[in-house]
DNA sequence: GTTTTTCTGTAGCGACCGCTAGACAAATAT
DNA sequence: ATATTTGTCTAGCGGTCGCTACAGAAAAAC
């Protein structure tokens, strides 16, 4: 009961034709992206399981079949997240050839991806899960912030080791600077503001960087 | 009894000894201040009124009367909140001559504020109301959030105005950049950064800054 | 066909939510 | 002392929460 649908499980149905028994009636990544949507423009507390099924358009038994509980699917929705949504970062730092241009990329894909009319506004591994009942759910999203910033650090660390950036550059403290600009572009997304202005506040950020 | 509580009552109760009827047995600027640390602690929607009563340490009848509804007491919180802990940013903008001084005051004030172990960390008007089922809710801390930005463009408005910085500066980007280091700074000390972090973190986010 | 397996729909569980009616307690007003 | 006013306490309202038992429906296995 408590491990019916595992990832194995998915894969072997995809594999092979059928399975026994009474085929589900709705497509399991149409229902997952709908609620990623859900989660992503009102938090996991706010999102109840009421309005999973009604936006996902299934019954509650079957959510709970296909996804675990709430605090399941929700650990799944992030893990799409992060993989498709929120993976400009990584992409960025690993296509640009310096921390600096890496840096550089994200904060001006955070500006157009933060605040595209087609999805939520802001970044969902930010606010999904602030003020929650639920301290292993917030820290979920917490441990994914800091690994965020400490994946920087070491991409800058790497540049000064091979000489692209001086000496003396502080990289906790410029990663950690990466980190609260994206924090901070996604809360203004949140309260409003244009990818013109987050962009333009992202062109000025940049002027922290040592030249190198 | 919608309005048996008023602050022009609460004056006149300061003034005269005594008013009629049973007093109050508890102190009521100390149950608000309980109450602040809660919602600060755990957001609006994440700390329920039965968790008010027992930190208040008064019973829900009481805590109606002295406060009308959960959502008015929050608005009291969030006011004193501004005039106390919050009213760092306000000073820092009144007393210092100029808009960079303002701002670089603020941002060092903020590494110690939100990282201060003797209260909940970071800012309550960043974090108290995201994912709230309350759009009004939500409202009220992000246009607090948006005014606050908006006083900081104006400030530096003045300074351009008045040759204290170059006529080129970017008023908007500049203030954006405040707020998204105050919201980020916030977050971050959320996530468990120390003091020290936070003030190397302001310090070279002040090299945004044009020289004046 | 019949059996077995799996999914779906109804209906509702116990717990908690914000909030309040009503009885009693403690002060002032007369 | 008695009446009036106001605060506190017990108890519980209707509503929503996350979640599930159970019966019926739809497929494969036989």
């Amino acid at each position: 009961m408590h491990s019916m649908v595992t990832s194995e499980d998915t894969n072997a149905q995809a594999r092979t034709a059928r399975t026994r028994g009474r085929p589900r009636s709705f497509d399991r990544a149409t229902a997952l992206e709908k609620a990623l949507m859900a989660f992503w423009e009102h938090g996991y507390e706010a999102t109840s399981v009421s309005d999973l099924t009604r936006i996902m358009g299934i019954g509650a038994p079957s959510l709970y079949a296909a996804f675990g509980d709430k605090r399941t699917l929700f650990e799944e929705v992030v893990r799409v997240y992060a993989d498709t949504h929120g993976a400009f970062g990584d992409r960025a730092l690993a296509e640009e050839p310096t921390a600096r241009a890496a840096v550089e990329r994200t904060l001006r894909e955070a500006a157009a991806e933060y605040t595209d009319p087609a999805h939520p506004y802001g970044c969902l591994v930010v606010h999904a899960a602030t003020n929650c009942t639920s301290p292993e759910v917030e820290q979920l999203l917490r441990e994914r912030r800091n690994a965020g910033i400490a994946t920087v650090e070491s991409r800058i660390r790497a540049d000064v080791a091979a000489g692209r950036l001086p000496a003396g550059t502080d990289a906790v403290a410029l990663a950690r600077h990466t980190g609260a600009m994206i924090q901070g572009m996604s809360q203004q997304a949140r309260d409003g503001a244009s990818r013109a202005e987050l962009e333009a506040l992202a062109e000025i950020a940049m002027a922290i960087w040592p030249r190198g």
